[in-house]
DNA sequence: CATCATGTAACATTTAACGTTGCATGATGC
DNA sequence: GCATCATGCAACGTTAAATGTTACATGATG
């Protein structure tokens, strides 16, 4: 298994919402990304809390959009979804006594320090918007739409 | 646990048994580093294949350095030591089919793959020999050397 | 008030890294 | 030659983090 898909996944659900234009339930969501509705509300509550999106209960209920889709980019998202671990590599001990551990974490966490930043401001200057409006070109030249119908956005 | 330690561990051990200057067992290098002897030949036997370092059996035996330090960079042997995952994040699928997957995809897969270029550069600029003199100028300062001791280089 | 949908805690599953055991092979020293 | 040391390696056990699942509470709609 992937080691941590929360951005990819949580990046999808949104344009999927996007899309939609009305409440989309936790159980369409997940049914159009092969998971769990459970699995789903636990992604959006992190982006509910910033107010990224709403959720309502009861009838007719569900998730929309509720930001400014130009207004909010990879960056904000991945830290709503708690900031995950970016690398799969790193040291063994974190406060160690060995003074050769120490010169070789020094020379490795430099390198992962300026890997982090150039990933986090490459983040930060892709909007929701702009996938969406990838997407869009891609729905221009091809016709399906991942067994997920977007409902009036025909 | 953190999730891949190869690359850092088998920077611990390659400078331990470059302080040597003898064949140094598996057991007191797993000792050094607070591991088993097995999962630390597991770790040298890449290095072994591209001969930087040699391995000996019998009295007498264990590891010693085959190479020139100035001449392996921490790439060479992130790359022996099997070239393990960078990223602890990742896409759900691989080969969607879904437009919206792929767009988002994209992006994510654009800004992972500069980051590890940029990563990859790094590690090829810095060589063993460098990591070694960082190692010496902080024995320099203080004493303590991480329970091993390096033998003859008192 | 029946139904729908979210909120959330608790538990189960899965996967990859890491650890451990056991035994084979080869080198050294007597 | 033989005991001992050390690596080589396969097979299995352990563990931690991400994800999946179940169960039940809460609130909204018709």
């Amino acid at each position: 298994m992937m080691r941590d898909s929360k951005l990819s996944g949580v990046l999808h659900i949104l344009l999927h919402m996007a899309e939609a234009g009305r409440p989309v339930t936790s159980e369409t969501l997940a049914g159009a990304m092969g998971t769990n509705p459970v699995v789903l509300r636990r992604l959006l509550a992190g982006l509910r809390e910033r107010g990224f999106v709403r959720s309502e209960k009861g009838h007719g209920g569900g998730w929309t959009i509720a930001c400014d889709l130009s207004a909010v980019t990879l960056r904000d998202v991945y830290e709503a979804v708690g900031e995950p671990t970016i690398f799969a590599m790193g040291n063994r001990s974190e406060a160690p006594g060995c003074l050769v551990e120490q010169a070789v974490n020094g020379a490795l966490d430099d390198a992962f320090d300026e890997a982090r930043t150039l990933l986090l401001d490459r983040f930060g200057r892709v909007t929701l918007a702009a996938l969406s409006a990838d997407f869009r070109e891609r729905m221009a030249s091809r016709k399906s739409r991942c067994g997920f119908d977007a409902g009036d956005a025909a």
